[in-house]
DNA sequence: CTGTTAATGCAATCGATGTTGCATTAAGAT
DNA sequence: ATCTTAATGCAACATCGATTGCATTAACAG
């Protein structure tokens, strides 16, 4: 036989479909800028990106999709939380990026957050992510209890998750404005509640 | 003349009109116990109720106005939070409502939370149920307060943020499940920060 | 009871979203 | 250069949510 005898796909790199997908992928976060989420449809991106609708229902299915893809096109691997050499600093740190992610306009974070509530595909995208992030942020907690700041049996989820919980609350759920203070108070406040030993397993 | 000469709405408390806001709404509730959120349609909603489609377009407009009516009809203006005498298990209790809330199947608060996403109607409605509940926790914070408990200046939006947001985040935004003991645990901790002085002005 | 009128029921229709069959294009193999 | 084939483009169609015009019903006034 002279073609290809297995049946895995042949990968293309810099050919069409790559093309094809920058160019979609740019057009959705061109949209997105332009409009916001409730205007992200197929019919835009299709228009603005120059690829036929038919072909994106195909390749990504939904808006959900597209986000999801977008999300993933942009994961930052090599994110690390900021080490500013004391747990409250470090925490203001990742308090900021949370809210700074969610204010900026637009707010990639805040449309796969509504997308997440119309498909599984989003909400799952959304909590690998989120998960990973918390994860991630825990070497916050080891460096601050290395140090000696706060014991050592600190339980690092909790300490995080009320660091950055009224953010989330406050921005996306209550819906109600949060200045940068605002946000670094919860990230002190979390740190100061760490030191009195509040969050001990 | 022998008719109403004034342009005022003609009111008609028990008539047809109040039936059909009554089996409407009535099956709203039956059809989000049946088959969630996401299978919440119109039509189904004029399928088990016996209203017609039309009506209920013209009187709620969307999914989201079915939810937002039914939200308002089931307002319970005299809620207060729980008296336990001690400030840890006010918490306590306020965190085992905001839980039990979310957890119930099906759970008519997080029904309309995915629906705030989609309309401003809802997530209008939301904002306003939430902010009436977090001043009516006021007094949790007050009576702790007055009984010594914790500082004067302890700010109650932000303890009672702190208590009630790693609940929400959980199990609405992180979408991981929580058991009661978790919800408990975030009550106390908020607890523990407050009596460590962490949330004074 | 009778008249008036808002609310409701009904059918037809519109518009946007999503799908399908088929022709065309272009990446990569030879 | 030529061939093969997956990806794409295209147009027609299907589907669903939502709207509109008109007939009918029923609550209330007299």
């Amino acid at each position: 036989m002279s073609h290809r005898d297995d049946a895995s796909p042949i990968p293309r790199p810099g050919g069409r479909t790559a093309r094809v997908r920058a160019d979609v992928l740019a057009a959705v976060e061109r949209e997105l800028a332009a409009s916001g989420y409730d205007n992200l449809t197929i019919e835009a991106v299709a228009a603005s990106s120059g690829v036929h609708r038919t072909t994106i229902y195909r390749r990504w299915g939904s808006v959900a999709g597209l986000l999801v893809d977008l999300l993933a096109s942009g994961a930052d691997d090599d994110w690390r939380p900021a080490d500013t050499g004391a747990l409250e600093g470090d925490l203001i740190r990742l308090n900021r990026e949370v809210r700074d992610a969610l204010v900026q306009q637009p707010s990639l974070t805040g449309a796969v957050i509504a997308a997440s509530f119309r498909t599984a595909e989003a909400a799952e995208a959304l909590t690998s992510f989120w998960q990973d992030r918390y994860v991630r942020s825990e070497i916050v907690v080891r460096r601050a209890i290395d140090r000696g700041e706060i014991p050592s049996d600190t339980d690092a989820q909790r300490l995080l998750i009320a660091c950055t919980a009224p953010v989330y609350h406050q921005l996306v759920l209550l819906r109600q404005p949060m200045t940068r203070a605002a946000a670094d108070r919860a990230a002190k406040d979390a740190a100061a509640a760490a030191r009195a030993r509040v969050y001990r397993r």
